[in-house]
DNA sequence: CCCGACAGTTGAGATTGTCAATTATTGAAT
DNA sequence: ATTCAATAATTGACAATCTCAACTGTCGGG
């Protein structure tokens, strides 16, 4: 016990009325990790969000617009403006897909990789940092109760 | 199994690449979170937002506005126009600290804690909902696995 | 008394969330 | 083959949220 606490701390007595709240703790634990992850990534002029889209990119699974906006859950217009953004600065392109003519399959350049591997490396200092206090076995089974959370199918 | 899947589900495929990622994990979570808690606090005319600055003004603890926006990891300014809304509704009140009148304390009304109590009832479905497939003891192990993330003293 | 720090407020601009409407295309039912 | 409801992408509009800078009044220490 730290001696320059008052008996009753300021978070103690506000974390009666929210504290226990699952909904709450994933806010305010998103918001920390959201921070962090645009902190570490405006070094490479990238935010999460776009961050997001070049990664679902780079992997060569070829999404398209609409499976970027299920997966990261955005609205299809929004995706849209990212793929733009990044389309602008030469990271992606949209590509044709010959099964299905409304639909663009979104894909990195060269320059989109090269990126992206420099992304990564900033995007998992962030991560590092954010939950710098649990162990290897806590963020997995932290991952995987948020898996049921975020993947309710 | 059901029959009609592809041998990769498009899920699976793009799993690859953020999948295990506990910060996208952390906000696709919260997008249902939130999004469920804003649809069970419309029918009273609350968001999730002003509804957790309503709970914490009810429980007699007496929050200042600094409080409010340190707690919910906000900027003061937000703070600001969240207390005004309530406010204008009467459902909070602005107090002047005795012991420093720079600060305000945001206490609520009869008609504010009338309004909090049918609001818990709504959060309480809405988390019902989204942790639906957490046990209860799941539900204890993820909130003090998210204390350690949220709460990073 | 002075002065740096703090609480609250205002205002601005960027980012994000949500929704409606439109176009081109698809797939299925006539 | 033709029609038609459903889908992918896009555009546009608007609300909500985030972030920052500037300003006022107050506090507390030197």
């Amino acid at each position: 016990m730290s001696a320059e606490q008052p008996a009753v701390t300021r978070k103690g007595r506000l974390s009666a009325a929210l504290g226990g709240d699952l909904s709450f703790l994933l806010a305010r634990a998103n918001a920390y990790s959201l921070a962090a992850g645009n902190a570490a990534l405006a070094t490479i002029g990238l935010r999460a969000r776009s961050y997001s889209v070049l990664a679902l990119a780079a992997d060569g699974s070829r999404p398209s617009q609409r499976d970027l906006a299920d997966f990261l859950r955005l609205d299809p217009s929004q995706v849209v403006a990212l793929v733009d953004d990044l389309q602008t600065r030469g990271l992606v392109a949209r590509e044709a897909d010959p099964a299905d003519r409304r639909t663009n399959v979104v894909v990195t350049t060269a320059a989109g990789r090269a990126l992206y591997e420099q992304a990564r490396v900033q995007a998992r200092r962030a991560e590092e940092q954010v939950f710098a206090r649990l162990s290897p076995s806590e963020r997995e089974r932290l991952a995987s109760l948020l898996q049921l959370v975020a993947f309710p199918d």
